[in-house]
DNA sequence: GGCCGTCGTCACCGTTCGGTAAGGCGGCCT
DNA sequence: AGGCCGCCTTACCGAACGGTGACGACGGCC
């Protein structure tokens, strides 16, 4: 999917600035949902309509559609319909209300591949496109290469370059890596990180800091002052990207 | 299956019309999933419960087996086993539930390919199989030879030559260089090289070690410096190129 | 029936890795 | 400004891992 809009067809693993369009007759429906799919950090589009969506849609080859069921013009359905017809790559996640159970059914079926239910909360939204983004994603499979600036890790080879060299990671080291930079801008406490990458319930937490500090020290070009893995004082850490 | 739209993009390099089989017992997401298959251009095969599709998927030598983990009569794990112990190459793409996490990293280590988490829009699925199709469908056909600098293995003729001169290798250590050397890059752990090379799921890991170096001892220049077949320090071996 | 080749297992050894402990530093709060 | 708590840093040691050589079982072939 997502050919590429305008230029860098992103292989997206930090999820955002997907080009969504939004199809939605209510204008405050739409643009709460703009606003808060902007800073998301998505490129967003509005269509009131169903033609006028449907239109845009085929034009623009956003990477995300959220449709609404109950459209002036054309229903979402029939949008939907479409734009499967035409082998439209775009995901599409449907705002259905709530006993349109039928048409929920109806449309995963026409190709939707999720739905929101009205009323809903603008940040489920954003969640769910995110999600959709992350299932249907260009480069997918459990071992996408993740990047972030000249860091690269790639899963599959269980290998990690900084620049052109490859980095010599142990494995603990490569593990706790992959798993920050899979989740940019999260923040972990180091018993969340025991629990994901070590898989331990229990145990010192200071094992969590002195790796860390370990893979500082080969990622980092200067290990006292951090750029991507940060210190959240009485927390833990957090992958920071290149950003 | 969408073949690009509009000419550049290619979403997907051109695999259609592979054969996939379709293990499932919910006959709605079987209808569902068969009919998006279709529409992608694959050729589709259905089965309702466990041994039917382990018989389905031995006598019709699918390209891509679609597998409910929970199945009637014989599990997805099991069949999963059951085909990689008859050295099917057919790749794998496993149905889980959320919360399905213990299986799902079982059914990986058993060989599985990829997995899709349900609920699962049926559009995702057929992103899934082409993501698979697209990694390990050798471009040409199975028995297209390997070559990787003065390496020449040819699946064929069962043939293995280093430069000019044959190498005299036995049935297994034909059978792990020929696996790597068809997924250059890829690191493998050694319970993952028994199920895919040996059709075990079980056995001493040992095993593996004591092939490969078996191996290295007649491909390598230097078997105490690898240059083809590297270690991974806990975790396995992966074949590197001369490149 | 004997011989040879292959394969799986095992024990040993050198190396690497990873968790823990202890001391010093720096930020945070009062 | 001072004290305290949390983080950084370093060093160390046990455990785990992979490489190596050897052995014995099994099966095919002469």
């Amino acid at each position: 999917m997502t050919t590429a809009v305008g230029g860098r067809g992103r292989a997206y693993p930090d999820l955002v600035n997907a080009h969504v369009l939004v199809v939605e007759d209510d204008a405050t429906v739409r643009d709460v949902v703009a606003r808060y799919l902007g800073d998301a950090g998505h490129r967003v589009e509005l269509a009131g309509d169903g033609p006028s969506g449907l239109e845009a849609a085929v034009r623009g080859e956003p990477d995300v559609v959220v449709l609404d069921l109950m459209l002036p013009g054309l229903s979402g359905l029939e949008v939907c319909r479409a734009l499967r017809a035409r082998r439209t790559n775009a995901a599409i996640v449907m705002l259905t209300a709530l006993g349109e159970e039928d048409d929920r059914v109806l449309g995963l079926e026409l190709g939707a591949d999720d739905y929101v239910t009205k009323p809903f909360s603008p940040r489920e939204l954003v969640l769910r496109v995110g999600s959709v983004l992350r299932r249907t994603a260009p480069v997918d499979g459990p071992d996408a290469p993740l990047v972030d600036g000249d860091l690269r890790v790639e899963p599959a080879a269980r290998r990690a370059f900084l620049g052109a060299v490859e980095l010599a990671l142990t494995t603990r080291e490569f593990d706790l890596l992959a798993f920050l930079l899979a989740r940019p801008g999260r923040a972990f406490t180091r018993a969340e990180l025991l629990a994901q990458v070590w898989g331990w319930d229990f145990g010192d937490h200071s094992t969590v800091t002195v790796h860390v500090r370990r893979l500082r020290e080969k990622i980092e070009a200067d290990p006292t002052q951090p750029r991507r893995i940060a210190t959240i004082w009485g927390t833990g850490y957090r992958y920071d990207g290149a950003a």
